[in-house]
DNA sequence: CGGCATCCGTGACGATACTG
DNA sequence: CAGTATCGTCACGGATGCCG
């Protein structure tokens, strides 16, 4: 049992640092927040991980309260790996990181893994501040790479999924992945996007509609 | 020149944790956003950092545009670095990595070293959350081990200082570490703390009135 | 003395091979 | 499928030396 490096500091963050603050682990948090994952599917999604490393991570999270593992019933003879609530506050962490970085354009290099879920992260955070505070919903996006949803508005709920919205789904959205990283960026606006025919936004809830920079219903019906 | 380690990942996280996720990066950051260093100081802020690692990390940080080195007018022989806006833009990251890292109480290890200003970062998360937004002001901190000073409601400006606040402030607090430590941890409140003595509030603003939850100035003063 | 560069021992990491 | 075992390499931490 290794017995856990730390920078030994009297200091909020640098305590999560000794948590959360070696190679990889918040990349596989990113890939859990996507919903419970195997490890193989962890090790296909994050290029460049060694087995050792994501088996030694899983279990210094494992132990740290941040993710745990489970067995699926009997026909599939398996086991994930899923964020702990304590896990899944880790998702502010996230946003911050992401949004600091998508303030730099940056191309994307030819070397540059891609998967569809991680622009679910920036899109989230574009979309729960474009629509007001209070809005939430489910929402589909499609790009050419991959299909994966949103729930909008949930806090400290699942923050998305792989995969079509398990449900009809309040909003859907059809771009491509430049465009993706230009709204998160900051130059292009959602509005702008979908002006220049970049973004198809279908939908007609509420959440839509706060979208699309519409007034609210004049009286709003007590919605919870 | 180290060729960069990346995680190649086209996904803004994955970007920002090429920049700032490798050991004490962030914690380089968090001594800097006190103001401008020199080397010495930083390497006697972070205990355990060895001396090539710090020059390394402060190049990598000077190449990727979140630092800068500035030699200091001949009196002083020196010079000193300082963040660039873009390094002072991870001011987010540190708050989401510090609340998270507050929210399990933690006792203090008889290892772990202590600054006083390693606690201006919850501090100025908890008092910009109890204030309401647009508050803005300078509180001095006191404690037994050192003095700090806030620039409340800065956004993107200076975050914090070492040292007493550099004009007549419009809020001064007296407590010690462990009472910071409850506060930014969020079992115990403000007004708690204020009743049962464990901090003393000292000002008269609007800033130290939004704290005390008073009205807001249309109320007369009314108070002792 | 401040600001590193060098050297060295240890541990973390990455790739591959192998096993229940 | 889900890891463990092995191994070469590199990053880290500590000490010391150099140079202005």
């Amino acid at each position: 049992m290794s017995p856990r490096r730390s920078y030994d500091q009297h200091c909020s963050t640098a305590r999560a640092l000794d948590a959360v603050g070696d190679r990889w682990t918040l990349l596989i948090v990113r890939e859990l927040l996507a919903g419970p994952r195997r490890y193989t599917d962890l090790h296909a999604d994050l290029p460049g991980v060694s087995t050792d490393v994501l088996a030694s991570r899983l279990k210094d999270m494992e132990r740290d309260g941040i993710a745990t593992r489970r067995r699926l019933p009997p026909p599939a003879a398996a086991s994930v790996y899923e964020l702990t609530p304590r896990g899944r506050d880790l998702l502010p962490v996230l946003q911050a990181l992401g949004g600091w970085g998508a303030a730099v354009p940056a191309e994307r290099s030819p070397t540059d893994a891609v998967r569809a879920h991680w622009l679910a992260l920036p899109l989230l955070r574009l979309i729960e501040g474009n629509a007001g505070r209070g809005q939430q919903g489910l929402v589909e996006v499609r790009l050419d790479e991959g299909v994966f949803h949103l729930w909008v508005g949930a806090g400290e709920g699942a923050a998305y999924g792989d995969g079509a919205a398990p449900r009809e789904p309040d909003l859907r959205l059809d771009l491509d992945m430049d465009t993706c990283a230009r709204l998160g960026g900051g130059d292009l606006t959602l509005d702008q996007a979908v002006l220049d025919g970049m973004v198809v936004m279908a939908g007609e809830g509420a959440l839509a509609d706060a979208l699309r920079g519409r007034p609210l219903p004049a009286a709003p019906t007590s919605a919870s």
